[in-house]
DNA sequence: GTCTATATGGGGATAGAC
DNA sequence: GTCTATCCCCATATAGAC
């Protein structure tokens, strides 16, 4: 039993507070790198330089390369969560998928870099994520198919396959984050702001809206 | 000026044929360590082992990784611009647009690691496509948008950005090639076949059309 | 012109100092 | 509990053999 009257803890909770503090630091410069160039292709030295430590504290805090990378993708996982799920309250396809869009853009303009280390586990056929894709996501796949479905036996929404609605909503909304520096080039801007946000969130509504056949209601002006 | 009477040239004609059946094998192990790791994630020794040479025989034909790695996406870059450019020569928008997502399915159906090494060097910022996109991709986009403006000034399509829709109709096409391991697992398919592409051509199609509020022609049948 | 043997540096990881 | 000095391997690239 350690003892209760440590003397130094000022700042935080005693015990853990440099190791929080470095970890979260170590976690921020690794989301940088590894979003550049993938698993492989980042070094901890180079995620050491990013936060100011010498690379062997990084392999303190982390015992490998392979330790934080899951670190992280589980701290990514856990914040992508939160603002998806929430979505999937309401029952009107309108409301479902111009929410849901909008939620997954601001994502992309929030951390781009998330989306990337993303993409690019799964470009190299997702080694890590595999059983996360087989689980979780297939899982949540198959609950909104199934709403996808109730809506067009509705006649809310012509029919299509549901799965391909998915991969054209997860594809046109990760696209800012995945390819953000061609995205730049061609609008000419240094980077993305909030009222580019909604712009292309209302232009992306709308066209899926219309590319599901869901009628819009009427706006209030 | 060589001797014209050389010995041995009986398969190719002389001198490079050696150096051309290489050069080829080294590019096509390039092509999947690249698409699978990014550059910097990439061993010359991976794809030395990945067409059965030596380490030291891969450099001796590309001096640095860096320049096989250019090499490569020149050779991308090439044979994209074929079955692309062909598509701009009709005037209405319901064919262009139609016959340009066949043609860019048809490319991640064909070879999704080009389109993945293409992801990858955009998702590090591009610095090696930082001049094509610049330079020829820009141009692309400003004559095609042009194009678009034409249809919406005539009627042909509702009002909306360009731009937008061009990023949609890469995303969309590329996702295919991109998240290939996402979108085997959750098609619960062991690979893509020929009919998978026409079924989702067609789905992503009429997706478009509609979005675009571009009118379908009556179908014959 | 082609390939083998070798140099030099940076990679991840750890044993031991503080 | 935290950090420094060090290990060993694999990476790229080249000099020289064939």
């Amino acid at each position: 039993m350690p003892s209760t009257k440590a003397k130094r803890s000022p700042g935080g909770r005693g015990a853990g507070r440099i190791r929080r503090e470095r970890c979260a630091a170590i976690l921020a410069a690794a989301e940088q790198e590894f979003a550049q160039h993938g698993f492989r292709g980042t070094s901890t030295q180079a995620i050491a330089d990013g936060c100011g430590l010498a690379k062997a504290q990084v392999h303190y805090y982390f015992e490998t390369k392979e330790v934080l990378y899951r670190a992280l993708l589980a701290q990514i996982l856990d914040a992508w969560n939160c603002p998806l799920n929430a979505v999937s309250a309401a029952d009107e396809p309108y409301d479902v998928l111009s929410r849901y869009i909008e939620a997954k853009l601001r994502l992309s303009w929030q951390s781009p870099q998330r989306s990337r280390i993303f993409a690019a586990e799964v470009m190299r056929g997702a080694p890590v994520l595999r059983d996360f894709l087989l689980n979780e996501q297939q899982g949540w796949v198959t609950r909104f198919s199934a709403a996808i479905d109730g809506w067009i036996g509705q006649g809310k929404m012509r029919q299509l396959d549901p799965l391909q609605l998915i991969f054209m909503l997860w594809s046109v909304t990760q696209h800012y984050a995945d390819y953000e520096a061609q995205v730049l080039l061609l609008m000419q801007r240094e980077r993305l702001t909030e009222e580019d946000l909604v712009r292309v969130s209302a232009e992306v509504c709308e066209f899926f809206l219309r590319g599901c056949g869901i009628d819009m209601p009427v706006v209030k002006s």
